[in-house]
DNA sequence: GTTATAGACTAACAAGTGTTAGTTTTTAGA
DNA sequence: TCTAAAAACTAACACTTGTTAGTCTATAAC
């Protein structure tokens, strides 16, 4: 019953689609078309074009909250939950890039329950976001720097991590991640 | 002849509503009735809806164009550079934010001469960043670090100032930017 | 072999799309 | 006041959109 093969296609194609030309721009038909299909089919899957973008958002959207979460849970010290952070931006864009590309760019694009489900996890993200910076500034294992500043840096950083990351050719996830840490954390002046 | 008011307008107003729907969600019957026109008026001002995409999206282009070659044919060292691009960013984006937002996201939606024209920009724009970073490292004003992630790190933050610039309340130019330039230059680890 | 089901199909709908043609109104200068 | 240009209008076009209804077909279980 549960075989995964045509929806999850769909929802792969769909998520490529959607990333190279934007929710907006995909027509039920340009979808179908891809997959070899008539754009009527798609409702043998799915409800409709909104129930497309949701399996593909809502998911990736939850991997985010849940790894967040778990990283809080922790006892480990801020500069460590912050590493760890910016690993799970890289563990689940490397995953899946174009759901990343749907998940910041077509969000908006949610409507009713969904739109709001995921403007709250959005929220609620940035918050721990936000409490791991201030709890490193507190600790003095941070400048006393502007919390929000760094925030949105980080963050603008991290979420468009799927726009470049095909240019470290065989990506080796724990160099890019070093390299990726030292940049945010270190900065880049040359020191003595 | 140059009276700038009503297709001032309409370029203000659109890029209002593609910022926050995105080009291809507006129709043109959108952006009249916002204006408390009918669609067809428009079209005594614009030749059609993607010549409003290209009045909103070039122009911010090209300041960005101007802004680096006039860096660039500065005798400033790479901090002093860097630190200038930052400020370029700052201000552009300070000046008119819908139109940012515009350029970051909807640009790919340009057809023909337009998009070419803008895809060659944004390619020169980013070989003159990674020029400067690359001779900040070569005369060891920065760190030997992954020049690539750099780029990306620091355009990522400037792209989507427009996002957030917004928190900061009454906006003091300078002491954001004094922010900013910490923040990416020296990262966020306390020193000794 | 019959049958149930998943998944494809055709045809069509109502609404919305960008755009054009032709016409009327408003505005401003002589 | 008259006139020419700017800018609004109505009406319609050809096409695309998401979606539905109803039907046919292949596959797998019994």
């Amino acid at each position: 019953m549960e075989s995964p093969t045509r929806k999850d296609e769909i929802i792969q194609f769909a998520a490529r689609m959607f990333r190279e030309r934007g929710f907006q721009a995909i027509s039920m038909r340009d979808l179908a078309a891809a997959i070899h299909i008539k754009a009527a089919s798609l409702y043998n899957h799915f409800s409709g074009k909104q129930a497309i973008l949701e399996a593909i958002v809502l998911p990736t959207a939850q991997q985010f909250t849940h790894g967040m979460h778990f990283i809080r849970a922790s006892t480990q010290s801020p500069v460590e939950q912050l590493r760890a952070v910016i690993q799970l931006h890289i563990t689940l864009t490397l995953q899946n890039p174009d759901a990343m590309a749907c998940l910041n760019n077509d969000w908006i694009h949610l409507e009713g329950e969904a739109f709001l489900k995921v403007s709250r996890m959005r929220d609620d993200y940035e918050l721990s976001f936000r409490q791991i910076i201030r709890e490193g500034v507190e600790q003095q294992q941070f400048e006393a720097i502007d919390e929000e500043i760094v925030l949105y840096s980080f963050l603008s950083t991290l979420r468009t991590l799927y726009q470049w990351y095909i240019r470290k050719k065989p990506v080796n996830q724990q160099v890019m991640s070093d390299s990726i840490v030292q940049v945010l954390m270190q900065g880049i002046i040359h020191k003595v």
